[in-house]
DNA sequence: GATCTTCGAATT
DNA sequence: ATTCGAAGATCG
C-alpha cells in the first residue's frame, strides 16, 4: 500500500505529493489526515498522508518512518478544504493544512549525532561531547566550534558516528500525578497503628487517604499534609498507596465560575429573525444570513438561542468573534449558558492551552467552539451552525500565509455541512451588505435596542471651529464641558483616540528635518514613558534626539496627538479624574487587557481612554458619554475602505455609551465634519452611508463591484524591485483580459520596511478565469529567487490592507 | 592538486 | 528547507 504525502517543507518544488510505502504492519493502522515522519533525501521531516492507494509510478519507495496520530488530525473535510484554500490564496498546500491546526501539532526535527562506538576512539576534540552519552544534538557541537566540521564528517565516514534526525512533537499533553490507596480504610487504620511514632509525615498521609476518598494529585497531597515527596514515595514503595499519570487540560478558566443563565424571552424583532436561521437548521438547508442589529439590539441572545437549538439536534456550532472582543464578558455568555461544552480559543492562550482547548473538539468533549479567526477550523464533523460576530472586521483575515477571509471559510464548511451561517454586524462591510441585498445572503434586520432604549445623541464638533474662538487644546468646550459633568454624577466615559504613543511624530522646527526609522520610511512616535522614539511598524527604538541631527538646532518639537499625550493633559485639567490607559502598550502583557477592563467595570476609573480596542463588545451600564477625539484619522489613509472603516470605527464606538438605563451622549471632534461617513455615522444610518459609499466604489471600480489582487514586491535593493515589478506587471497586461484593470507598478504606502523596498501592482478584476494560473506561473517564475530569501513576492486575492 | 565557495538540482 | 555534488576560485 502507498501513501501519498505532502511534506512539511514549504516552498514551491516541494509543494507537491510524494508516494511512501506504507509498512505490513501499519495497513490498519494508517488513515489518511494523519501526521507522519518521512524520510526526504537524507532527513527525516513531518507530512500529512491525504491519500492512500495501491500504486505508485515512481520506482523506488522508500518507507513511512512513523505515524504521528492515533486519529487523523485532519478529516475528510479539512483534507478537501485544505485544496481549496491552497487554490483560493495561491498558498502551498502544507501551509494550508498547519493553519488549520494547533500549533503545538508542528513538529520540529532536531539533527543529532549518534556515536557507534567508544567515544575513546573518536579524535579527541570530539570526544568530550561524548562522554556521558552517546546522543548529542548537532548544534551543541557545532555551536560550540564550527571548525569541527569536518572531523564529524570523517568519523562518519569510518563508521563511528551517525548523523540522525528526530522528529519531536512541541505539544506535550501535560499529566499530573496523582496518587489513590490501594487498602480500604479499615485496612490503612491497622497500618497507622503499625508505623513508628517518628513516621509522621507518613502517619500524616495515611490519615489524608482515610479521612478522603479516591484520587489526590500529588503536589497536593504533599501541601495539605505537610509531607513530603519521600514520605509519599515509600509508602507507594510498601505497597499501600499507587502513583498514577492522569493526564489533563490546562484550563485557563481554572480560577472562574460562570454563571448559569436561562435563555432570555426574546423581543418580537429577535423572534423574527431567529424563525429563518432556525428553518435552516432543520432543513439542513446551507444558506448565509446577515444578521444586521444596531449596537444593543441583543444579537448575542439570538446566537445563543439558535446554538442551543442545533445543540438539542445533537450537532455542533462555531462562533467567531473578534479577538478584541474575546473578553471575560463574552466568554462568560457561552460558558454561562453552555457550561462544559464550550472550548474557547484565543491569542492569549499558550501553545499548551490551544492544544488542549482544540483536543477538547478533537475528542467530541466539547460541541460549541468560541474563538477568534483560527477557530473556525475547529475540527468539527457534524456542524449546525457557524456564526460570525462583527463580521466586518479586519482580524477575520489572516495577513500571513495562507491570506485567508474566515468568512470565505465559514461558507465553505457551511455549504460542506449544509447548514446555516451567520453573519453579525452593526454596521456590514460593504461586501456582505451588498450580498444580501442581491439575495446571495439572506438579510435579517434587528433596527431597536432591546431595552428600547434611544440610541445616544451625536454631536460632531467642528475642531476649525474650536481654534478659530481661541481653543488650542485636544478638548472642545463643549467635550470638556461633558466631561466635568460626568465626573460630578459620577458617570463613567469612553474617550477614543486612534493613535498610541505621546507624539505621531518628531519634527525640526529650523529646517523641517522628521525623524524617521532607518529601516523603514515610517516616522518616528515618541513613547514618553522611556523617552524613546520608536517605529510601530519593524519595532526599532531609539534614543529621542535633542538636537535636530540635520541642522543642529535645538528647536525639536512633537506634533500630533497619541494616547500618553492625552493621559498626560487629562492629568493637567482634570486631575480629579480617574483615568485607565488602554492602547497596544499598555495590553501587552497576558491578561492585562482584562484586567484594566474589569477595573473599569467596578468603577475604578472615570475614563478608559484607549485606541480602537476600545470601540468593541465593552458593556457597561455606567458609561454616558463617548468621546472621539479625532474622528479624521483613519480617514485620510491610502486605502479604499477608509471611509468605511471610519463610519463602523464611530458606530461601534458610539453604541458603547447609553446601554442600560442611563442615556448615552457621543460628541465627535472633527476636522472634516461635512465628510458622509461623519453625517452619517452620527444619524446611525447604515443604509444611507451603504448607498453613498457603493456609488463611489462603482465609479473608482473597487469592491463589492471589482474584486481585487494585490501583488507586493520586495526585495534590499530599489532597482531590483522596480524592475521585477515592471515584469510582472507587463506580463499580466499581456495574459488578462482587457476588462481587467492592471495599476501599477507603484511604491507601496509603506516604500521601505525592515530594509526592504517595496513596490506593488494592483489587478481589479470582473471576471478573469485564467487569473489564478497566471498568477500561479508568476510564483514558479521567480521561484529561484523567492526561495533564498532575496526576493519576495506575495500576493493577496482580497487585501483588507493595503500597506 | 587540495581546499574552499557558489550555485543548481533533487528530495518519493 | 536542506543537502549534496559539480563547477569555478584561491592558494601554495
Amino acid at each position: 500500500m502507498i501513501a501519498r504525502v505532502i511534506v512539511d517543507v514549504p516552498s514551491g518544488q516541494t509543494d507537491r505529493l510524494f508516494d511512501y510505502k506504507i509498512p505490513n504492519k501499519w495497513y490498519d493502522v494508517l488513515e489518511k489526515g494523519m501526521r507522519v515522519v518521512v524520510p526526504f533525501g537524507p532527513r527525516s521531516i513531518q507530512g500529512f498522508v491525504v491519500e492512500i492507494t495501491e500504486s505508485s509510478t515512481v520506482e523506488k519507495l522508500k518507507d513511512i518512518k512513523e505515524i504521528l496520530d492515533v486519529t487523523p488530525v485532519l478529516t475528510e473535510e479539512l483534507l478537501e478544504l485544505g485544496n481549496w484554500l491552497t487554490d483560493q490564496t495561491l498558498s502551498y498546500k502544507i501551509s494550508a493544512y498547519q493553519v488549520m491546526l494547533p500549533a503545538a501539532l508542528k513538529t520540529k526535527v532536531e539533527k543529532q549525532v549518534l556515536c557507534l562506538q567508544e567515544s575513546q576512539l573518536l579524535p579527541t576534540s570530539l570526544q568530550p561531547f561524548f562522554k556521558k552519552q552517546p546522543l548529542v544534538k548537532w548544534s551543541e557541537i557545532v555551536d560550540t566550534d564550527p571548525g569541527l566540521l569536518p572531523s564529524i564528517k570523517d568519523a562518519v565516514k569510518s563508521g563511528l558516528l551517525e548523523v540522525q534526525y528526530s522528529v519531536k512533537d512541541k505539544g506535550k499533553k501535560q499529566t499530573h500525578r496523582m496518587i489513590e490507596s490501594l487498602l480500604s480504610k479499615e485496612q490503612l487504620k491497622e497500618l497507622v497503628e503499625g508505623l513508628p511514632q517518628r513516621a509522621e509525615k507518613q502517619i500524616a498521609v495515611v490519615h489524608y487517604f482515610i479521612e478522603n476518598d479516591g484520587q489526590v494529585p500529588l503536589i497536593r497531597l504533599i501541601k495539605m499534609t505537610q509531607s513530603s515527596r519521600q514520605s509519599v514515595k515509600s509508602l507507594i514503595d510498601k505497597g499501600v498507596l499507587i502513583e498514577k499519570e492522569e493526564e489533563f487540560y490546562r484550563d485557563p478558566f481554572i480560577n472562574e465560575s460562570f454563571a448559569k443563565t436561562k435563555p432570555l424571552p426574546l423581543t418580537d424583532q429577535q423572534q423574527q429573525v431567529t424563525t429563518p436561521i432556525l428553518s435552516s437548521i432543520e432543513e439542513m438547508a446551507h444558506k448565509t444570513f446577515l444578521l444586521h442589529g444596531v449596537t444593543g439590539s441583543g444579537k448575542t441572545e439570538v446566537y445563543l438561542q439558535v446554538i442551543e437549538r442545533v445543540l438539542s439536534e445533537g450537532k455542533e456550532a462555531i462562533v467567531l468573534v473578534p479577538e478584541i472582543s474575546l473578553t471575560p464578558q463574552m466568554v462568560e455568555r457561552f460558558k454561562g449558558r453552555f457550561g462544559s461544552q464550550v472550548a474557547v480559543l484565543h491569542s492569549g492562550l499558550s501553545l499548551g492551552e490551544k492544544y488542549d482547548e482544540w483536543r477538547k473538539i478533537h475528542r467530541k468533549e466539547v460541541r460549541v467552539a468560541v474563538g477568534a479567526r483560527s477557530a473556525i477550523f475547529a475540527p468539527f464533523e457534524n456542524l449546525g451552525i457557524i456564526i460570525i460576530d462583527e463580521e466586518h472586521e479586519g482580524s477575520y483575515k489572516q495577513e500571513e500565509m495562507p491570506k485567508y477571509h474566515a468568512r470565505d471559510v465559514a461558507i465553505f464548511r457551511g455549504s460542506y455541512y449544509r447548514c446555516p451561517v451567520v453573519l453579525g454586524s452593526a454596521t456590514p462591510s460593504l461586501e456582505t451588505y451588498a450580498r444580501a441585498k442581491v439575495g446571495r445572503y439572506e438579510l435579517l434586520t434587528l433596527g431597536e435596542r432591546v431595552n428600547q432604549g434611544p440610541l445616544p445623541t451625536v454631536e460632531v464638533v467642528d475642531m476649525r471651529e474650536e481654534l478659530r474662538s481661541g481653543n488650542r487644546s485636544m478638548f472642545s468646550s463643549a467635550l470638556f464641558e461633558k466631561m466635568k459633568d460626568r465626573i460630578d454624577k459620577k458617570e463613567q466615559m469612553v474617550l477614543l483616540l486612534n493613535r498610541r504613543g505621546f507624539s505621531t511624530f518628531v519634527m525640526c522646527r529650523d529646517c523641517g528635518f522628521v525623524a524617521t526609522c532607518e529601516h523603514c520610511d515610517i516616522s518616528f512616535t515618541y513613547h514618553k514613558t522611556n523617552h524613546s522614539l520608536r517605529c510601530h511598524y519593524c519595532g526599532h527604538e531609539e534614543r529621542m534626539i535633542t538636537t535636530c541631527p540635520s541642522c543642529s538646532s535645538e528647536h525639536v518639537r512633537f506634533f500630533g496627538t497619541g494616547t500618553q499625550r492625552v493621559e498626560e493633559e487629562l492629568g493637567k485639567v482634570l486631575p480629579e479624574a480617574r483615568v485607565i490607559r488602554m492602547d497596544v502598550d499598555t495590553t501587552r502583557r497576558k491578561g492585562s487587557h482584562q484586567k484594566l477592563l474589569k477595573d473599569f467595570g467596578e468603577g475604578k476609573a472615570d475614563i478608559l481612554l484607549g485606541t480602537q480596542m476600545i470601540a468593541k463588545g465593552l458593556d457597561f451600564p455606567n458609561i454616558t458619554l463617548v468621546g472621539v477625539l479625532t474622528a479624521d484619522t483613519m480617514l485620510h489613509l491610502p486605502d479604499f475602505r477608509s471611509s468605511e472603516r471610519t463610519f463602523q470605527l464611530l458606530t461601534q464606538v458610539s453604541g458603547r455609551a447609553g446601554r442600560h438605563k442611563l442615556p448615552g451622549e457621543v460628541i465627535v471632534q472633527t476636522y472634516t465634519p461635512e465628510h458622509y461617513s461623519i453625517e452619517f455615522s452620527k444619524e446611525h444610518d447604515f443604509v444611507n452611508f451603504f448607498q453613498r459609499e457603493m456609488f463611489i466604489r462603482k465609479g473608482s471600480g473597487y469592491p463589492p463591484y471589482y474584486h481585487i489582487a494585490l501583488i507586493n514586491v520586495s526585495h534590499q535593493e530599489l532597482p531590483k524591485v522596480i524592475h521585477v515589478t515592471e515584469k510582472i506587471t507587463q506580463f499580466l497586461r499581456q495574459q488578462l483580459t482587457s476588462e481587467a484593470n492592471i495599476l501599477g507598478p507603484v511604491a507601496s504606502p509603506i516604500a521601505r520596511l525592515k530594509n526592504r523596498y517595496r513596490y506593488q501592482c494592483m489587478i481589479k478584476y470582473k471576471n478573469e478565469p485564467m487569473l489564478g494560473k497566471i498568477l500561479r506561473e508568476i510564483q514558479q517564475h521567480y521561484s529561484r529567487e523567492t526561495a533564498r530569501g532575496d526576493l519576495q513576492i506575495s500576493i493577496d486575492m482580497n487585501p483588507q490592507m493595503f500597506m
